[in-house]
RNA sequence: GUGGCUGUAGCUCAACGGCAGAGCUCCAGAUUGUGGUUCUGGAUGUUGCGGGUUCGAAUCCCGUCAGCCACCCCA
């Protein structure tokens, strides 16, 4: 049998209607905010990631020569994509641009539970303003987008990190700026490498473990003052913590940069971003010079939290149920009036209900039965009677009848009222 | 890319050297116009794939592919 290339999915209905709800979940969030969706090609120059997403990534990148000779990949992330379309006809659009999209990456790379070679994410960029006051309406927004599928503060945390706070930290102990990037990793893998091992990286740079130590510890409460008050009177303290020990791979990141955790760590992270304010110049040559801070949330993580977190899980269940495939099935109780009944089918279908029925003369029972299964809430009964229909509420089973003529204009109070807004 | 664990029906699993099974799901029926329960019957497998050991392999061994876990890194 021929099978699925490993770390990529295939998408049954059940696994739609669930990346459908995080998907629209994302889009009322993300519009909330006033954010405007965009999107980008699958395909990029090769050269754009090698520009400035650094090291790890290029290792990951799915890459090859175009028919035209082209070196080419697919996206492995959105930013570098964002940051050449800002950088092309940024200037056209009034600041600060706050743009989202949602969309699937690829990164070739060993696939476990909570990272696929093809992914989700919504990644939301505000570009054109420097003000923390501009970080704390994106994080405002990555936590307000989890909240929006039913996780609180006691399910996940925002790790909150600024670059800028270790390079003011590093000039102090007199680092030169070319070593400033060595040190950030370092950093960064200081919880997974041994305290041997990092004292021994440290010690040519004249700093101890306990340097580093104290310097996490303190929480540069200057660097986060701001930002944090923001965040503070927008009643979202509880979901931030401080933690200098985030830093992130990525090459282009210059400030502000978080990662956001479940609160037991049963996972790995679900959304991560930060400041990149030198990234659009750069892809422009100079030409368009505007700050920037961006952030990714992926589906594969979220889908775990969501289902390990019992009240996101019935949140989302409720959601799906709200959305029935079959809303009204019609049940053709006397074959001579099929043609009479496809008519109504239609005119439902028109009036926008989820109609079905049976393609092939079945009794009546089973016809029910199959409404039943398909959790249609209306039947509709097209039988001897005609000019009369009748149509039942299947839950309760009361029946009414009307003639067929005024059943669209009858059902509309019969409607449900509307649960979840996709 | 390196190491460890695991692959049995669509799904969850049992059988662990001697006839490949159960539950759920799916399909059909229980006398021709009204249901979720119940009852009856049915379908589905080269036991991931290839080789080896054995009278005999789902079971033991080797390889391979895939999944999970760790490293690496992140969504």
């Amino acid at each position: 049998m021929m099978q699925i290339l490993p770390g990529f999915r295939d998408f049954y209905p059940a696994d739609v209607a669930k990346r459908n709800y995080i998907f629209s979940t994302f889009r009322r969030v993300a519009r909330s905010y006033g954010f405007l969706e965009v999107d980008g090609p699958f395909l990029e120059r090769a050269d754009l990631y090698r520009k400035k997403s650094g090291g790890e990534l290029m290792g990951q990148l799915y890459q090859f020569v175009d028919k035209g000779g082209r070196e080419v990949a697919m996206r492995p992330e959105m930013t570098p994509t964002i940051a050449r379309m800002v950088a092309e006809s940024g200037n056209g659009y009034r600041k600060p641009l706050k743009w989202f999209g949602i969309g699937s990456f690829f990164r070739h790379e060993r696939q476990q539970k909570g990272r696929l070679r093809e992914f989700v994410q919504l990644n939301c960029d505000l570009i054109g303003e420097a003000s923390p006051a501009a970080d704390a309406e994106l994080l405002a927004l990555v936590i307000d987008s989890l909240r929006a599928f039913g996780l609180t503060s006691q399910d996940f945390v925002l790790r909150l990190s600024d670059r800028n706070a270790w390079v003011r930290f590093f000039q102090q102990k007199a680092v030169v700026e070319n070593r400033m990037e060595e040190l950030l990793q370092l950093i960064d893998k200081i919880e997974r490498q041994s305290e041997q091992e990092t004292a021994e990286k440290l010690a040519p740079f004249d700093i101890t473990l306990q340097d580093i130590r104290d310097f996490i510890e303190r929480r540069d409460p200057a660097s986060f003052s701001d930002l944090l008050a923001e965040l503070s009177a927008r009643g979202l303290s509880e979901y931030v913590e401080i933690d200098l020990k985030i830093v992130r791979g990525l090459l282009y990141y210059t400030g502000m940069v978080f990662e956001v955790f479940d609160r037991q760590k049963r996972f790995r992270a679900v959304a991560g971003g930060g400041r990149y304010d030198r990234l659009i110049a750069t892809m422009s040559d100079g030409r368009v010079d505007l700050p920037a801070v961006g952030f990714g949330m992926g589906d594969v993580v979220l889908g775990e939290l969501i289902e390990a977190v019992p009240a996101a899980e019935k949140k989302m269940r409720d959601a799906l149920a709200a959305q029935p495939a079959c809303e009204i099935y019609v049940v053709i109780a006397d074959e001579t009036q099929r043609p009479q009944a496809l008519k109504i089918i239609q005119t439902l279908r028109q009036e926008r209900w989820n109609v079905d029925f049976s393609l092939t003369p079945i009794r009546v029972g089973k016809q029910f039965q199959i409404a039943e299964q398909l959790q249609a809430r209306l039947g509709v009964i097209v039988g001897s009677e005609w000019p009369q229909v009748k149509f039942k509420r299947l839950a309760t089973r009361e029946e009414f009848a009307c003639p067929h003529d005024v059943l669209a204009e009858r059902l509309k109070t019969e409607r449900a009222p509307l649960i979840f807004d996709f």
